[in-house]
DNA sequence: GTGTGATAGTGTTCCTGTTCACATGGCTCC
DNA sequence: GGAGCCATGTGAACAGGAACACTATCACAC
């Protein structure tokens, strides 16, 4: 339960936090069944992945385990909400109302890990300037003056891949310094701001690339 | 444009598979565009990576370029598609109709890359029975049957985390070999079908790791 | 037909992330 | 209070993917 040493941050490779990610959700659930204390070995084998690799990712952080016992899950789970920023909300503007925006809308999933989505943008005439479960639609010429007022941190991009570059270089202008792309392109941004894309159809090729293997 | 070994697969880095993808979509606008060749430094650059690594994952599949001039477009293009199996049709089964479903249902990005939602599962009895844009919703116990008379080769799964595993086996008890999975948790499947998740909560929280740390 | 320039293909090196194996150190029981 | 247990934490070995640098080859100009 040693603090991390917050000074020092090595160099934590990206596959680690994804999986500070999945363990989080994995402890979320213990604790819920009422799971007092957790192995790695355990934590591992729930993803099958290897129990040393559980060990070595919260080792980045600080000495979260009890030798000869584990970890406790619920101490382990704030420590891991901690440190993905989970402890506070983050303030998200969804930039695209369409069929994936409104869907990831709807989607309340994001919610209760402190994610609002607090401003949309959409310059359909049709959207824009309604209210949608008590968000507003704006046109996207008001991101910049929202983004302050409103002290937005993430920006969604849910837009055609067309239009998705202009509105990245918006949200950066704003200030904002995270973005996650659902647009079918690769957008360049600044260093200092980090961009997650999240492409479909490379997902789904991939797919079909191994079956095409297969059946061959 | 020698033709690929087909006997012998040495094996390809998964991030191969996933960059094939993106040149693929790249082409396809710079075919549109009237470009004729592009060399492999051209297309690292607007993806921002190394021009050895476009050579080398081409060069997986075959000798696809001309030295001195880089790749014909075109001809590049459709190798690709091949490769990637977008010159047939893939049937699909959606299961799941809410928010993302039917998301995922709307964006028509899929189908002209030959991947054709033809058949919707899901047990709500107020959307089991209805069809949508031609498109029938069925409930869930019919998925085997409909495997086999259909075709279907992938399954998308777009329901809530707790019912994801149980729709998984099922999937894979009705034959099919190729999973997407949406629903924010680890599914177990066998190891001859492949498995592709995506998590919107780890992109998200990912996001919030790197915000977290600049503001501390 | 020959020479030149440009770019693909590839063996090697480098580096990052994963796995292994062991020593460390807190907890419990006697 | 001491001994034994048992899972952590971690240095070292390993593997796989990315970058480099070199060689082979082709098109085109002259």
């Amino acid at each position: 339960m040693t603090p991390r040493p917050s000074f020092k941050i090595p160099k934590i490779p990206e596959m680690t936090i994804r999986r500070l990610s999945v363990y989080t959700r994995c402890l979320l659930q213990l604790e819920e069944d009422g799971v007092k204390t957790v192995s790695s070995e355990e934590l591992a084998e729930r993803f099958n992945l290897n129990s040393a690799q559980v060990r070595k990712d919260l080792a980045y952080f600080g000495e979260f385990g009890v030798r000869g016992i584990g970890y406790y899950a619920s101490g382990l789970k704030a420590e891991l909400q901690r440190i993905l920023g989970l402890d506070r909300e983050w303030q998200v503007a969804l930039v695209g109302f369409g069929n994936l925006g409104s869907a990831l809308f709807n989607y309340k999933g994001f919610a209760h890990q402190g994610f609002r989505i607090s401003v949309i943008f959409d310059d359909d005439p049709q959207k824009a300037g309604r209210t949608v479960d008590g968000v507003q639609i704006l046109p996207l010429r008001e991101l910049a003056q929202e983004a302050k007022g409103r002290n937005l941190q993430i920006g969604i991009v849910a837009v055609p891949a067309e239009a998705a570059q202009a509105v990245a270089d918006r949200l950066v202008a704003a200030g904002i310094k995270a973005i996650l792309n659902f647009a079918p392109a690769r957008l360049k941004v600044p260093k200092d701001v980090r961009l997650q894309n999240v492409d479909l159809s490379i997902e789904l090729e991939t797919l079909s690339f191994y079956l095409a293997q297969v059946s061959r």
